[in-house]
DNA sequence: ATCCTATTTGTTAGCGATAACAAGCAAGCA
DNA sequence: TGCTTGCTTGTTATCGCTAACAAATAGGAT
């Protein structure tokens, strides 16, 4: 073990691609060389060179490497939560399109706020993703300039923005609200309450509450009702609240639609507590499909989005815009619209 | 804007700090100060290089910094899911207690596999983090060695392995699913089951398993039954499934206890539906003190772990070996115990 | 005026890898 | 034999930034 012929090899530094060089009897070149598959170099000099690795424990230091290369090998996505199934769901997607293409996927939290988003958004910028995506199209006049600026594939999420960056891979929130209000009516349902947060924190959570006004208001139904509850996310525990409030200022209601299923799970959790069928006495409607709709009792009806397919859309658009940038051949702006559905469950 | 002075303004590439340093009339040195804060500089060439960042849209690279500097600036935290809240709040914690110390966290998901978390080992270490936080204490030969030669902070939590690599902030899942165990059988119940993953990929899953299997035999009940069902992570769809099976291989079946929360909701969810009185005719518990346990109605009965404590003191911890790290005078081992506590609620 | 100190700025030399090109070498062919 | 071809390896010059030291400048004390 004493060979010590670099000084990384006396005292106790992490070893360099010197050090496997030297004791590979190669240059360092062919030692990168050697850790990339497809590079041509002697079957001999790479199992040498792979031994020389293990010995040295020697791991390569990919940052050394992408400040040569301009290939930093990741891109950053920003999601408002870490602990949303909608938005791991989404995560997942890109995981999955990007799998195979050597890019790794670095996530971020905003926890639903804007000036988090763009705090993120430099400190993203500062590690140099080959592209960003955004969940959202709200964002502070600053992180905007970053992100047009920024010079990498763009892409934004879980919205339709008017005012598109670059790339889009959506849908209308407001539009699947609506779909969901124009469901209840169908059903017979005419007074119909929404439950959310209290701010514009959440624009998602904003448009599904202006889909609602605006089909209540389309559908003749003047007497809209809000209920706001909390900074989003609202937890279950806020939907339970919130339902309570509902009932007592609007006892007549029929339906409650709520921003989220896990705020509706709580407010069919309550009602069950108190002895309020659901949905004998009221309905609840949740947005999301998340699990738990599907399993509690009675499941409740909510709007699935296909979350996967926003995440792995969004994967393989970027490969393609990454793989544009490189060739100098930049692809246009795209617009994909992705598909939501109502889906009646046993709470309406 | 004609100013054209270096090669990266005449292009359209992303400015460098040369070009900042040029368009301010300084050197990139000043820029570098200028851009961290305490360091010594007049504040009207700050105020001038500001202006000049501003009008470039330049954005330090930060890994090029980091090749010179030796400090990334990050730490990587790897997790069995991106979607359970448990873990999300022991990230929580982790984030809390970096904020104000400049390193920002890298999560990683190791979907609960050994081999996934080995590549996630190597490409995080790859990237040069300056400590890494693994979850559990079960790693693969290879990722073992390769955290023992990182020469950063390792601390691995969520466990109490038997040989830590380094540091431990953690619990004994066993004895905490001995507890519940005892818990019930204080409460009367005698034939009580365990319904956990088939596998033992989940190994913190499996040690809770061991625990009930030991605390059944402790208490002289010989009569332990468990039900193997998918693999980890169990879903709530699941544990419906499991709790039926259950009840046909076991009718006299007193309690059971899921190896988490949303197994346990998914159970309790299909007695409702299938009108088994809950705790009438079994009882239900579950792992983890989620939010849904104590929303539910019935609310279930679950151990609560300080998750985010898990994260805090982990993330405090870093900060101590970081800096201990730098000024050459490693912290020695520590090991965190973080407590637990039996939650009785409605369903038991 | 001279020296000292404190503050601010610049210079030089890498950090650890890779791109681009150059060169060595063996095999194949005329 | 001499030349080409194709494969393998080495050399040189950065990539964009910061550490460490050097130098310039201003202000104050003597």
């Amino acid at each position: 073990m004493a060979r010590g012929s670099t000084k990384n090899q006396q005292n106790g530094a992490a070893p360099t691609m010197q050090d496997v060089a030297t004791l590979a009897g190669v240059s360092t070149m062919t030692v990168s060389r050697a850790l990339r598959d497809g590079a041509s170099i002697a079957a001999e000099t790479r199992a040498r060179i792979k031994a020389a690795i293990d010995e040295l424990g020697y791991v390569l230091d990919q940052s050394a490497g992408s400040l040569s290369s301009k290939r930093t090998a990741f891109v950053a996505a920003l999601i408002p939560s870490i602990n949303n199934s909608n938005f791991a769901d989404t995560a997942r997607g890109l995981t999955d399109a990007l799998v195979g293409s050597g890019l790794q996927l670095l996530l971020g939290y905003t926890d639903y706020s804007v000036e988090k988003e763009e705090q993120l958004i430099e400190s993203m910028l500062r590690r140099r993703p080959e592209a960003i995506v955004v969940t959202g199209g709200g964002h502070t006049l600053r992180a905007r300039k970053l992100l047009e600026n920024a010079g990498i594939p763009v892409v934004e999420t879980w919205d339709l923005p008017k005012k598109p960056i670059q790339h889009v891979v959506g849908f209308s929130n407001a539009d699947a609200s609506s779909a969901l209000v124009k469901h209840l009516f169908a059903q017979g349902y005419r007074k119909i309450a929404f439950i959310g947060g209290t701010t514009n924190r959440d624009t998602r959570g904003a448009d599904r509450r202006a889909g609602y006004e605006a089909a209540m208001a389309e559908l003749g139904l003047s007497n809209s009702h809000v209920i706001s509850f909390g900074t989003p996310p609202i937890t279950m525990k806020q939907g339970g609240e919130a339902i309570i409030q509902l009932m007592e200022q609007w006892p007549d209601v029929e339906a409650a639609i709520c921003v989220s299923d896990l705020s509706a799970f709580g407010a069919l959790m309550e009602c069950q507590r108190r002895g309020w069928q659901v949905p004998g006495r009221v309905a609840i409607a949740g947005f999301g499909d998340f699990e738990i709709s599907g399993t509690c009792y009675p499941a409740i009806t909510t709007v699935g989005v296909n979350c996967f397919d926003i995440g792995f859309q969004t994967g393989s658009l970027l490969l393609r815009a990454i793989e544009g940038e490189r060739i100098n051949k930049p692809v246009a702006r795209e617009n994909t619209v992705i598909t939501y559905q109502v889906i009646p469950r046993e709470s309406t």
